[in-house]
DNA sequence: TCGATTTTGAGAACGCGTTCACAAACTCTT
DNA sequence: AAGAGTTTGTGAACGCGTTCTCAAAATCGA
């Protein structure tokens, strides 16, 4: 069964430029969830079969892919594999990252082994730290390099995501350090919010702020049970 | 469904229960930075000084705090060792959590050794694995216990919050263990998406996915280069 | 060919969160 | 004591994202 491919969309219609933050922040999920029926080798499937997978609302899945084009058939659904590819080109994911880790503690040395990334597209191509007595030791197979190389690494490896994984008080200095270097993309866990000139995208990770958040919840939990007699 | 708690302080106010998520997100954020604060030796700020602390907007700020009550004195501004209190107190950081780690590979035991939970109230209080090579092991100072006898530790030191640090494959039956267990709420690493009971909390830090969000920015700002002239 | 059925794509309504704008409340100076 | 200056707290406007709903487009069976 061949599903159309619904015609080739206008030649010179709205370059599409604008997909909303929310969206964008979903395409990876919709991604994996596709990747999963792939495996199970099913071919087509309807918005309220991907959005169970994906664990969204079908409406919300339908509209968050109208912003990418038209790619499903109405009566019948999405061709897994089509709509896999286009939404894996929309994110950038038809080519490799390369990123840097600053920072080569417990958690930089955990996120340069992970498994996850380079099935996504993500490879961690170089490690810095300032720590002499890590640079130049080998982890997860890379040589860990000083900070002061970090602009000569990013230019020669063509890194343009920087993650910075030290502690809160050198977050600054090395975010400043990867900018200089022509990063343009940070993904922070240190617990610190760092500057950065316009133009450098930021996203931070907080790992004790999530814990933060669920020990509220957690805490209401237990004051409704106290509580709820008075 | 609605819970009434009488607060001392306010007559005929709303019940002044549920605070939005996202104030709730946010007001880590603002402890952190009145702590900085107050090491700076500073007694008083404004919402203006307080939101270029945390990186806010100086209304937005002050709408979370409204949720909390009226801390503040017009013409003058915020205590900053009340306010920092009475935000502890809201979040349940005048305690301490216990949380148990599932998975204690790579990112399992950087978790572990992570320095910036024990200063935000939260203790690693266990460490658990189902392989046979793990269990037993001594890892940042905590002997890796088998899952059989997760409920049992739960049990003993009350333990409310679990962290899944396995492999996307493992993290359903990670989850379950945990509810089996009694956890209630859960903060999940691994690479999918994990059904739980009502009552159930769980929130997902994905470390792929924030990569993902980036490289698509990247790929938007390299576009923007090429192909516009602006 | 036609009607019944399925499913998408998108307009419209709705709700939540952010930002604006300002009266109220406080301090300070004269 | 009173006016000028500050800053909070909050009602109102606004914008974004979610959800509802349904016409349009496709398949299928007769």
């Amino acid at each position: 069964m061949t599903i159309l491919r619904s015609s080739h969309r206008l030649p010179a219609a709205t370059p599409e430029r604008g997909i909303p933050d929310a969206t964008v922040a979903r395409l990876p999920v919709y991604l994996r969830a596709l990747n999963a029926l792939i495996e199970q080798g099913i071919g087509t499937c309807s918005s309220n079969d991907l959005a169970a997978q994906a664990g969204v609302n079908p409406a919300k899945l339908r509209k968050d892919l109208s912003h990418l084009g038209s790619y499903g058939t109405r009566g019948v659904g999405y061709d897994v594999e089509y709509l896999s590819y286009q939404i894996a080109r929309e994110i950038g994911q038809t080519q490799d990252w390369d990123v840097v880790i600053v920072g080569v503690g417990n958690l930089g040395s955990a996120l340069s082994a992970y498994q996850g990334f380079s099935t996504r597209g993500i490879r961690v191509a170089a490690l810095v730290d300032t720590s002499p007595e890590r640079i130049g030791t080998e982890i997860s197979g890379i040589t860990v390099s000083a900070l002061e190389d970090l602009a000569a690494i990013v230019a020669e490896r063509e890194i343009a995501i920087g993650i910075i994984a030290t502690p809160g008080d050198a977050a600054q200095t090395v975010a400043d350090a990867l900018v200089a270097a022509g990063i343009t993309s940070i993904l922070n866990f240190a617990p610190a919010l760092v500057q950065v000139p316009d133009g450098v995208d930021v996203r931070k990770v907080d790992l004790s702020i999530e814990l933060q958040i669920l020990a509220y919840h957690e805490q209401r939990k237990a004051g409704i049970d106290t509580v709820d007699a008075e």
